[in-house]
DNA sequence: ACTTTCAGTTCGTTC
DNA sequence: GAACGAAGTGAAAGT
């Protein structure tokens, strides 16, 4: 911890966020705020105690004491400024492309510190749309049996086709990976096979691929005669793991900690 | 401040967040830990050091030293479980619908805070969509001149139009207002066009009401007949404000902020 | 409680 | 740099 200075008057506190902003250190500050924004939309925020941060990145955060999300943001800034004032600090942040900024005009702080934090390590995230894709290209067979993959991401005037396959009765199978379906996703399924359809002869089916599924959109899929394969998230997460583990030893090494 | 502890031990940790983490609390740690989250999806965060926070509706964020989004979360805990280990601090926080769980495992503790922030003042934001539909209904004449609004919301077999009106030469016009219009905007506002062509006689003319647009969505525009109008959320935004002003006095009162 | 849609979406990848 | 799609999307409004 570089500093940690408890309810700090505004001068001493604009003076450490002069020197700490604009470089690689994590600030916080906990005070009472007003926070105004402005750029593609524009927003206001009455008076409350809040945290603020910058992080390493210049990211600034501004959280209310309840919501998962900030009450306000800006995701990279561009330029600072800080100015004690009579009764208050005033800091203002801003940036380009897309232009806008948030300003934050304390009233009370409660505490405020400086630190530098250490984390090299990256978030390593199964479970997403595309772990669907390499559990189907692994094993076709969790789709339907004697399934064989023609082609994958196959380009037709509507889009990308996720998966273009054959089954065991050499019919043409259009297949659409969807994490959250929706009826847009029918619709887009719907287009693939249609231009399958112009393309190839014979029966064209049209198969969508989900962790989950509703009955509103399983009778959309139903009126227009196409069909759903529910996957199991776990099995996906599940094969992953398995080809993680054979993998061990490759990524592993040691971030070093200094005690601060 | 209710409590600031700097480089607690464990034991000392574990037995302040057993008290303050299930109630209305704003609970800071930061430290070195490892995080495993399992749920929807499955993560793993190696050690680094970050800031972790429950927030007062039992909201859990941890947050890296960059990025504006936090590196796990967990929007609302049901359930906590906190043990000191022989070598770390443990916490875990699990909610159901989704079932997932979220895993911290500390190895050092550099500080942790125990708050009560008053924050009874709520965002005001504009320049949402909305505030696109609330000017049109002010002031159709922003779309084009001596345009008529005939319903609003109107149910259509393919969804709910935005603004069914009439111009001045009777031609029905379908309006569908995006804030980020994309293909599927055009789609939907094509299938819109031919549902009213089913209900209604004559020339059907479709417009998209969009802050921005891009030469290629034009295009898709024009192949089909469409057309666009601009909107500047700029004018959207100065029409709230008048509006708001006048408002003034009206939602002004002043929350209390206890000096603790 | 479930569905639908928007978001200052953000973020990544690809062209 | 624009465009397209996914997200552990989240959040709000309507049903």
């Amino acid at each position: 911890m570089e500093k940690l200075l408890e309810n700090p008057d505004f001068e001493e506190a604009a003076e450490v966020l002069k020197e700490y902003l604009r470089r690689e250190y994590t600030v916080q500050i906990n005070g009472l705020c007003t926070v105004n924004y402005q750029g593609r939309a524009k927003s206001k925020l009455d008076r409350g105690e809040r945290i603020v941060f910058k992080k390493q990145d210049s990211a600034l955060l501004v959280h209310g004491p309840e919501n998962y999300q900030p009450k306000n943001w800006q995701p990279e800034v561009d330029s600072w400024r800080v100015e004690a004032e009579e009764e208050g600090l005033f800091l203002r942040a801003e940036r380009t492309n897309p232009d806008e900024s948030v300003e934050i005009r304390f009233e009370d702080l409660e505490f405020l510190t400086v630190s530098q934090l250490v984390d090299k390590s990256e978030l390593k995230i199964r479970g997403h749309e595309v772990d669907i894709h390499e559990s189907i290209e692994e094993e076709p067979d969790i789709i339907e049996e004697e399934l064989k993959v023609i082609e994958r991401e196959k380009e037709t005037p509507a889009g990308f086709i996720d998966v273009f396959a054959m089954d065991k009765d050499d019919n043409y199978v259009v297949i659409e990976v969807k994490r959250n379906p929706d009826y847009n996703t029918v619709l887009q399924l719907q287009r693939y096979v249609e231009e399958i359809e112009e393309e190839f002869q014979g029966v064209i089916r049209g198969i969508l691929v989900a962790p989950k599924m509703t009955d509103k959109i399983l009778s959309y899929l139903e009126e227009r005669d196409l069909e759903f394969v529910d996957v199991d998230m776990e099995d996906v997460i599940a094969s992953y793991e398995a080809v993680d583990n054979s993998q061990k030893g490759l990524s592993d090494f040691s971030a070093d900690y200094s005690t601060k």
